[in-house]
DNA sequence: CTTCATATTGTCCTTTAGGGCAGTGACGCC
DNA sequence: GGCGTCACTGCCCTAAAGGACAATATGAAG
């Protein structure tokens, strides 16, 4: 699986040298001094490739940096590699979502193995992400009313209790079902149910 | 959150201080000298409670119980208690879903803290898991030809394309569909395709 | 052989869902 | 004032779902 290697480190030499060993394994690679000099290069999220980010860099931390991006809601994955690791830290990146915690000086098995795994990961999760985004979309495009008679489809009402509900008539929410049938772009109830359940509009539902 | 903290460590003066303290803290606690006599226990897993698991003990490791755990199906969530950790164990035990990875001596802060968290993460967990059995248990209820019925229902199919694909009649598809919402214990679609998403029966689908 | 579960199917009727066609009314924008 | 979007609605018709009542067939279990 290809994809750009970032790597964030202060140390000079140990950027080249790691720069060297990735680009000999056949990725793409970019480095940087800071994480500040990460933030500022403005990277398109989507693109395949994940961080080697050290912990301990003058500015904002590896861990700091990493905080920023799960805000930020970036997927590019995270390896951490750091001279000592001190467990608090370890588990708190882990926990966190980082694909690995490595440490300096490190194998060049193991760091590809790393790479390879949070490439994977990333790809998949970006395909995953990728879907639910456009369904929410195509639920953005919806009405406030085709909202709420989406809301109420979904929960198994009927037509004749949604037009109660809303106060208003059969015929009326008919015509509202078709407009979200369509917006939404499935032929099917059951399509539609599975992409609520998706977006998590049905975590406590009463039928 | 009341609950049970099942303590694994070989090292007899420790585990009668960290039960005197967790005694005083609220929490019901059973020791246990080797992973060995954890596993002969033979626990309940629905019960609330928690592990204070050592790293490095004689016989079985603490990871590898953890291993045994995960593979039995436990909900039970693992804090890992060691002297010394080394990086790529703490990685591996927190990515394998333990709850916390703490180091001998802890501050009955953090150990309560985890404890807290634990508890409260199998709490969401249990009852999570209990809605999926349910589900799952009427699932089981159902024929074989019932549950063919369930599988191209859930994916939108209607009577007369499923009354097809099964090679009968519209009417037969009613008489089983009938049952299994009667099974099922649900009174719409909408309801069977949530449980069927919820039970990832749905992932990869064509509408 | 009898009983039970399973699978099957038919006829008939009611309720829901889904649209076609047509029209009204409010609101915001150029 | 004209245009477009959104919400609303009536009449009418078809398709799909669901259930009542009734019945056949098969295989496993006792």
């Amino acid at each position: 699986m290809p994809g750009l290697v970032h790597v964030v480190d202060d140390d000079a030499s140990f950027r080249t040298a790691i720069e060297r060993r990735l680009k000999l394994a056949g990725y793409d690679v970019v480095t940087y001094a800071s994480a500040q000099d990460f933030l500022d290069a403005a990277l398109d999220d989507e693109q395949p490739g994940c961080i080697l980010l050290d912990v301990r860099i003058p500015g904002l931390s590896g861990p700091e940096l990493q905080n920023r991006l799960i805000a930020a809601g970036s997927t590019l994955p995270i390896i951490f590699l750091t001279g000592h690791a001190d467990t608090p830290t370890t588990v708190q990146a882990i926990k966190a979502g980082a694909e690995d915690f490595l440490t300096k000086p490190v194998s060049s098995e193991l760091l590809l193995d790393a790479i390879a795994r949070a490439l994977v990961r990333q790809d998949a999760a970006r395909s995953h992400r990728g879907k639910l985004e456009a369904f929410r979309a195509h639920l953005a495009t919806l009405t406030q009313r085709e909202r709420q008679v989406f809301d109420l489809i979904v929960r198994g009402k009927i037509n004749k209790q949604i037009a109660y509900e809303l106060g208003t008539t059969e015929r009326t929410v008919k015509a509202h079902r078709h407009q979200v049938m369509e917006k939404m772009q499935v032929h099917s109830l059951a399509e539609l149910v599975s992409i609520a359940e998706r977006l998590g509009m049905l975590d406590s539902n009463g039928g």
